[in-house]
DNA sequence: AAACTGTAATAATGAATTTATAATTTAGAC
DNA sequence: GTCTAAATTATAAATTCATTATTACAGTTT
């Protein structure tokens, strides 16, 4: 039976998971704060870990990195604040998957399913998208088993566009989702970073064309 | 202080098994199924494994032999099958030794005992990882029978890349696995263990480059 | 004293960004 | 349709910035 451990404040709000999961067979733990998560973690290794980004006593997020320091443990990240989603994509937060609030409790527990299911099957691979193996550990991507040496920002970028293989993403998304700070830079920085990538992926797949143009807007990535 | 796992799914007999281990000094995890036994034991590395042949998943003979692929751990096998004891002697299981239910706790501990004395002296040799072999007892490890001579620091660094060869460390991370006080230095210290350690490494293998430095990120030992 | 560890300062390297220039695309004029 | 000017994107080189490597030394421990 797999044990999920949910850190939420919201006393309502953990009530509900709670008993949609049990529902579903998980067995679970709940704490309304974090300060005592790490050291409870440590002993009872749950399953996975669904964590709200806003906590009363630590933040969320060091949290996350703070668990990571030891335990390989599937993290969903649960917030309220939609805009910082876009930025928590592609961090090297570690979490898993996230989901955002208001939720259906129906969607906390498929995704939990789906987390789970992920991390069961790809032992030691990471995410899977089309020829693209996204490995968060080893900061690294495959393309066809061959790993690309890609520098921190060409791998932000990269994990981005595979994240929504098709979007036409125009420069200031671009930046926005690489840069955790809100560092400024200009356009031009995207479009050497685009070249620099796209050379890479000539040199692993040099018949593939992945990433579009599109004039006037951005880039997008065709898979 | 040594470290044993056991998975057992009976509840009530892995309880008992618990408390007198703990009792004779033991630091006990425990595994009421298979399934995750694997990943667990790459990371902790227990001292020795007490393993039942019927689990509610997966196949113990074969858990075993997976376990095998990548470890020497010592491994005992529990049965209820006395008949089948006979037929596990002498086989290709790798398995150390076996005990058959119902069992005496002391019994168990003394086989446990026994199995570790065994394992220390002798012939046998630390754990291997490719071409090196750490000995926790004698707090050394051995590339290609060579002793290399290395500071305390160096070999829980060196043993923590061994035990996840490809995995990229940012400095943070190696911290916390050297360091178990939680204390604090500065990230350049980490640069001059890597260093020394990487002297030592060349030292002993110049042809070999094995610390890889990933740029923004950390390190990796690539074997 | 010898060995180990941590710090600080400096050098070396590598990445990110900017800059400059060339190439391409688009839209309007003919 | 084709030509041309303006806008946009591509590329390479130069610069700035960040990170890592190395060295030397100081405080501790053995």
């Amino acid at each position: 039976m797999k044990h999920v451990l949910i850190v939420e404040d919201e006393k309502k709000l953990a009530d509900v998971l709670i008993a949609y999961l049990n529902q579903n067979q998980f067995k679970v733990t709940h704490f309304e704060s974090g300060s005592d998560v790490v050291d409870w973690v440590k002993t009872n290794q749950p399953n996975i870990i669904l964590l709200d980004l806003m906590l009363p006593d630590v933040n969320g997020k060091d949290l996350c990195k703070e668990i990571r320091q030891f335990s390989m443990v599937p993290i969903i990240m649960v917030t309220a604040m939609i805009d910082e989603i876009d930025r928590l994509i592609g961090l090297e937060l570690g979490a898993d998957d996230y989901v955002c609030k208001p939720f259906s409790p129906k969607e906390v527990v498929a995704r939990v399913k789906a987390v789970l299911r992920r991390s069961e099957v790809g032992l030691n691979h990471g995410e899977m998208y089309d020829a693209f193996e996204v490995n968060d550990q080893t900061y690294s991507i495959k393309l066809h088993q061959d790993r690309l040496d890609l520098t921190p920002v060409e791998f932000r970028l990269l994990k981005m566009f595979l994240q929504s293989p098709g979007r036409v993403f125009n420069r200031d998304q671009i930046l926005n989702n690489i840069f955790e700070d809100g560092r400024i830079v200009l356009d031009r920085t995207v479009d050497t970073h685009v070249k620099n990538l796209r050379h890479k992926l000539k040199t692993a797949s040099p018949e593939h064309d992945y990433i579009r143009s599109v004039y006037g807007i951005g880039y997008s990535f065709e898979l």
